[in-house]
DNA sequence: GCCAACGTTGGC
DNA sequence: GCCAACGTTGGC
């Protein structure tokens, strides 16, 4: 079982919503280096930090779980989705999605400036590395982040 | 709204 | 394959 943090912007889609929807696909991913993460290494039981992105309160905001393995991402293939790719087909997709269900939402969105002034989660992707919508996160780093979060 | 840090595109 | 131009992400 991995860790991983999905990003999303929660005035699209926030942790608030997949608590009342219960389950969601996450579609969308259109970075190869997210793609291959979500293809490659994300499967069904994996554990998943929701980080809410350009928004009031950045920072993580609870946990979801992920209920399926990967699939092909059916936006590819629409051509009234903003997420279709006239270079993607049914036999050779490119994109992919996957579902996530609620798990648990933290009484306060743990603040991205509290997880960089903590030593222990400056390693974290999330702040080596900007930009990447699906990344890794260690064992130590869920340990400690869900604990802070949890502490409100 | 600004701007830094990337990723993508396309000419050559 | 190089690289300039452009587009996007995302914090502040």
């Amino acid at each position: 079982m991995n860790y991983w943090l999905f990003k999303t912007e929660p005035d699209e889609f926030g942790i608030d919503d997949l608590q009342s929807r219960g389950r969601e696909r996450w579609d969308g991913i259109r970075n190869y280096q997210a793609r291959n993460l979500l293809r490659d290494q994300v499967r069904c039981g994996d554990q998943v930090l929701i980080y809410h992105s350009s928004c009031k309160a950045v920072g993580v905001a609870g946990i979801a779980g992920v209920v399926s393995e990967p699939y092909a991402d059916p936006a590819q293939f629409d051509p009234d989705s903003k997420y279709f790719d006239p270079k993607a087909s049914p036999e050779a997709p490119r994109w992919f999605a996957l579902d996530v269900g609620f798990v648990e939402k933290f009484p306060r969105v743990l603040p991205l400036a509290r997880i960089k002034s903590q030593p222990q989660l400056a390693e974290m992707v999330l702040i080596r590395q900007g930009r990447l919508s699906v990344q890794p996160v260690t064992a130590a780093e869920w340990q400690l982040l869900t604990t802070l979060a949890r502490q409100g």
